[in-house]
RNA sequence: GCGGGAGUAACUCAGUGGUAGAGUGCGACCUUGCCAAGGUCGAAGUCGCGGGUUCAAAUCCCGUCUCCCGCUCCA
């Protein structure tokens, strides 16, 4: 993992939040190439999700809502009164709220007396609305995007004009002021949710509960996290949360141990009820075929970006042993990213940088590109460096324009560059005017 | 939250009271006909932060922040 951390660190993908101020615990940045790699993430998953599919539409929801959705969904409540667990049957309670027997609290659903320390959980972080900072005044950053998607739930089926079932998918921040931020990235207390709430009728929830969850492992795998390194693990029910009638959480094997990326969820009609009693607004749907009005249930496949962003780096990182002509061997650290991810998709190369010619053909290749996708010039240093640098920042092609492509070794090869690939190290020639096609074909 | 370890250049680290160091990387120029190792020059450090002791602190003491590891926790 300390390997991890420093490569992040010295090819520019994550940084400390506000480094030289000495930091801020459980926050962090995105340099060049993880904000690229972040947001290739956030496209396919929009694309797979939203794009691609008659039957969901997406939204942008703002981070500050009224302070009712939070009472409403209890949040408030669980989140920011001292709390304590029973380790026997897993209820949580207000430590306020507890009997006590000699002293010792108990647990009002199984009687035991075997209860975590009571702890504060003001999970939300709080902020004030408006000029003045008393209580009427207070709301919270949202600690889960799906909130949103609840409350406009009604606008939404309006004017989209979708019958069940149908999803709302958004992309978006989320805070938690979680207590012990950890594994770098993995728990932090600003993060990124990619979450759909697919709506339906009520029959129809553990179908589509499975349905989502297959679909979900197929995403992994077409963004290069192999099958191998992932796991389900089904939720046992005395351990889902009060609301679901199900979930499956989709962990990754992280090299601190296998840890939840997605959780898919069978939310029931929990959260739109909670909305409907609480503001009076009715939210149920009319089913035309049968004629009945009832509030939809909801399946949720909720995804972290910063942790699946996290995910795709130790994925991809590999260090292997290679032997150069003259015998000795090294280390090569290369990031195996999908070229779908990679932040950067193609590297071009002059063969020298003191040759106008080589130089302005590479020049005029980068602009051809550069419209579909991120490309990187580079003209210092011998070659094989270049190509070993571009190893490290992930980029799964490479591009060389050598003698041959200007025509100065005959007419031959003239018109055609190298392409180096990453993985194999393998180069094959191709035409300039077939490099576009080629690479859109591999990153599409 | 508890226990352990660590913070010195972008990275990896040396430096145990007396002028801030190395390797790699980075930049410029030269060299270079395809897998990081040539030459010359160069930029770069609030020694995590704050306080204390001392003639003098990267070094000793106290506090604090941050990261890593193990517990705990993760509506």
């Amino acid at each position: 993992m300390e390997k991890i951390v420093s490569l992040c660190k010295r090819r520019g993908f994550i940084f400390q939040s506000s480094e030289i101020y000495g930091g801020l615990n459980g926050c962090w940045d995105y340099g060049p190439l993880g904000a690229e790699l972040k947001r290739n993430l956030k496209d396919f998953w929009w694309r797979r999700m939203v794009r691609e599919r008659d039957d969901v539409v997406g939204m942008d929801g703002s981070i500050l809502m009224n302070r009712q959705v939070w009472v409403a969904s209890g949040h408030e409540a669980t989140f920011t009164d001292p709390m304590v667990d029973c380790r026997n049957c897993r209820s949580r309670f207000r430590a306020d709220q507890l009997p006590e027997k000699n002293g010792r609290k108990q647990c009002v659903v199984c009687g035991s007396y075997d209860l975590t320390e009571p702890r504060a959980f003001n999970l939300m972080f709080k902020t004030y609305v408006g000029a003045t900072e008393d209580e009427s005044a207070v709301t919270y950053l949202r600690p889960e995007t799906a909130q949103a998607i609840f409350v406009q739930f009604k606008n939404i089926l309006e004017v989209s004009r979708k019958k069940l079932p149908f999803g709302i998918a958004q992309v978006g921040k989320a805070f938690r002021n979680e207590i012990n931020p950890r594994n770098f990235t993995f728990r932090s207390r600003e993060f990124e949710q990619m979450e759909l709430e697919y709506f339906c009728r009520p029959d129809q929830g553990f179908e589509l509960l499975e349905y989502w969850l297959k679909e979900r492992l197929r995403f992994y795998s077409d963004i290069g996290i192999s099958p191998d390194l992932l796991h389900v693990h089904k939720i046992p029910p005395e351990e889902c949360a009060h609301y679901s009638k199900g979930t499956y959480d989709i962990e990754f094997q992280f090299p601190f141990g296998l840890q939840e990326l997605e959780g898919v969820a069978y939310r029931t009609d929990y959260d739109l009820t909670q909305h409907q009693k609480a503001s009076g607004k009715p939210l149920e749907y009319f089913d035309e075929e049968t004629k009945q009005h009832f509030i939809p249930h909801v399946v949720e496949p909720s995804a972290g970006v910063d942790r699946t962003v996290l995910a795709l780096i130790c994925a991809a990182f590999a260090e292997e042993q290679v032997t150069d002509e003259k015998g000795k061997t090294e280390i090569r650290t290369v990031l195996r990213f999908h070229p779908r991810v990679a932040p950067i998709k193609c590297g071009i190369f002059p063969l020298l940088k003191n040759n106008k010619r080589l130089v302005r053909q590479a020049r005029e290749i980068v602009d051809l590109l550069r419209p579909q996708m991120m490309v990187f010039y580079d003209e210092s240093g011998a070659i094989g460096r270049r190509y070993r640098r571009q190893d490290e920042a992930g980029t799964p092609f490479g591009v060389t324009v050598d003698f041959d492509t200007i025509g100065e070794n005959g007419p031959l090869n003239e018109g055609t560059v190298t392409m180096r690939e990453r993985d194999s190290m393998k180069q094959e020639r191709i035409a300039v005017a077939e490099i576009k096609s080629f690479l859109l074909e591999k990153i599409s």
